[in-house]
DNA sequence: GTGCATGATGGAACTGAGTCCCAAATCGCG
DNA sequence: CGCGATTTGGGACTCAGTTCCATCATGCAC
């Protein structure tokens, strides 16, 4: 919701990923490519450390605010984590040719696939570590681990599904996963499992009705 | 249940990991490595690759394990995760020592940590795919990735609870958890939870929810 | 303005991983 | 034993990443 972030990832990155898209990753090197982002090969490792980093430097950003978002939250468990999770999509696409030039250069190059294997890692501890301190006291160890692995295989997916332009509104589709995933945890994530706090629909109706029949009278039952 | 695998893991590999532990990762250079377990730096790289390919050696097997195990099992669904998932965990801590001894070496290197993470990554390929072929149909699409992302959570905190002493019986502990696991996601794995003649929707939603968030949700549900 | 401290930059030299290529050794087989 | 095929060892090479030092720009006191 804050979705504000003047967000310039140093446009040295964007600079960089570029280069390396137009002439191939493993073709550049480290001193083309400092070259073609103009500065030295000596302060281009001391500013992203390496090769690779340049091209994931804004998932530092992402990181952090997700970190801080989780911290500062006032939302339900499972509601701060759809929230956060979708944030870090939307900032992750928010300059949609961008992002769409990275996955091509991922897509072409293994070395960064498995890199950004360990950089979404990061998340995933992010998450679990979150979770653990929610959770409700006798929750089973798995299932910190899992969930926070789910958020962070859930959101990928649904990134991937966007690049591949499989679906337009990419934060509403994956917003609409998580709530679903989470909900298969919220029995460890909401202290009142009781009706009184959440609502519990039941629906039955015999195979003859259509589906718009059901879901007028759905409709009726939620909004009166 | 074969549970046999005359497993004589190259024993080379064993060696390599009690050197590097011993010596320390970065301090040893490819050469010292490739004498330490007798050959020479050139038929080192031919062998094993890399310098940290050496230490995931039997991870090669664990997978070809569990890729076979889940195209030939007669089991449901459920129940052939759970079992190839500890079997896997069966076989690498089959030897106890090296087990313990590759952990305190990963502990104390972050890039092998990293790169642990690139390894067990391709176990989570081998389950969303499995996955995806034996969903029932109309399965959301973010089902095989989050669960495949958790059965590798779930195998990773079992193993690391095992190694840090807090159970004894790892894989019974950790067929527990996966049991549990999988129930949650039963809806999408197993036939017999739709009756024939009519249906039944049951919608849980959090009373955070927008009323026509439910809505959309149920016609996505009903239409698809 | 001059002198001076500080921090960023460029450049050169070095280490070590991984690749390539060729020559020697080893193996399999008749 | 002989001979082709595969495996091994060794040396040369490329390039990422590190370290160290000289240079330069910046800012500040006087």
């Amino acid at each position: 919701m804050p979705a504000n972030a003047q967000g310039t990832i140093p446009e040295s990155s964007t600079a960089a990923i570029r280069f390396l898209a137009e002439h191939g990753y493993e073709a550049t090197t480290a001193e083309d490519l400092a070259a073609a982002v103009g500065m030295s090969r000596s302060t281009f490792f001391r500013r992203f450390g390496s090769k690779d980093d340049v091209v994931f430097a804004d998932h530092d950003h992402a990181l952090a605010q997700l970190e801080e978002g989780l911290e500062r939250t006032t939302l339900e468990p499972t509601a701060a984590l759809v929230e956060g999770t979708t944030d870090v999509l939307r900032l992750l696409i928010r300059d949609p040719d961008a992002a769409r030039l990275r996955f091509e250069l991922m897509r072409l190059t293994p070395a960064l696939r498995d890199r950004e294997l360990v950089i979404t890692h990061r998340y995933e501890r992010v998450y679990t570590r979150y979770i653990r301190e929610v959770q409700q006291p006798g929750t089973p160890s798995w299932v910190a681990p899992t969930l926070g692995a789910s958020l962070v295989a859930a959101h990928n997916s649904a990134l991937r599904s966007w690049l591949r332009g499989r679906v337009s509104d990419a934060s509403r589709a994956l917003s609409d996963d998580l709530r679903q995933l989470t909900a298969l945890y919220a029995p460890w994530l909401s202290e009142n499992d009781a009706p009184a706090e959440r609502r519990v629909l039941v629906a039955v109706y015999d195979a003859l009705g259509s589906p718009e029949s059901v879901l007028d009278a759905v409709a009726e039952q939620l909004t009166r």
